[in-house]
DNA sequence: TATAGTAATAGGAATTATTACTATTTATAA
DNA sequence: TTATAAATAGTAATAATTCCTATTACTATA
């Protein structure tokens, strides 16, 4: 992967927040430093980086949010704020589980979990 | 909730499949009985029946897909050919968990368990 | 260094998925 | 029947994402 500026800084705008923020969010604070970086530039470089295993795609809902941590996590996403916090669940289980039952060889298991949170 | 019979085969289109359809795979199939229905419609009743808790809604990647099974379930998704099957998986002591490690109230768990299915 | 060849990258246009709007039609209850 | 509120078709608008082609970073050679 050749070395371009926009990557490095949608890369750095990523791994500074814990929000899990959309492609439209990172492209708005991208444009401050980049003027004219465009939508596509951020999309293309989000899923490179996501390939790459850099960074991860989560989908609330139907739309795609990206997250820094790499390391296998589940959600907890808040009905009444739309927070999502990271958290981690035992999924070791399910896996062997899966396979078992359905020989359903698993790759990734996400788990999603809906919600009110102590905020509220 | 009025009857219509627009709604009644958009209803029948879903419960009659396992295969978890995009909204426009059932406007096709219901545009062979009703040719002038609009996509609008297809797309305002599959929201309506959810929220009559009639139909579900999952999110597969950034896609809508429908489900007449609305009794909570995960989802096995295979990689190779994009088959999505239910299944059960035991939630229970996730939902106490939750609660006790992070004082999350969970209304809802998603499980997806993405990776390869014993036809492959 | 400078240059040429090349594959990766960028910006912007195009596409896809979904929602909103509006004039017209239809189900239902009085 | 008729009034009326809800639903529809058709179309336009918006949102989210992907595609296309000119440009650019990088490498090898001079």
């Amino acid at each position: 992967m050749r070395f371009s500026k926009q990557r490095e800084l949608i890369k750095n705008i990523v791994q500074g927040t814990n929000s899990h923020p959309t492609a439209d969010w990172i492209y708005k604070k991208a444009k401050k430093k980049l003027s004219n970086i465009s939508l596509g530039t951020v999309y293309r470089n989000l899923s490179q980086l996501n390939q790459d295993g850099i960074i991860n795609i989560l989908y609330d809902n139907n739309i795609a949010r990206y997250d820094w941590n790499t390391v296998s996590h589940d959600h907890l996403k808040c009905q009444q704020c739309g927070d999502i916090t990271d958290v981690h669940m035992r999924t070791e289980e399910l896996q062997k589980k899966v396979w078992k039952q359905y020989k359903f060889k698993a790759d990734n298991i996400e788990i999603n979990i809906i919600g009110t949170c102590k905020k509220h």
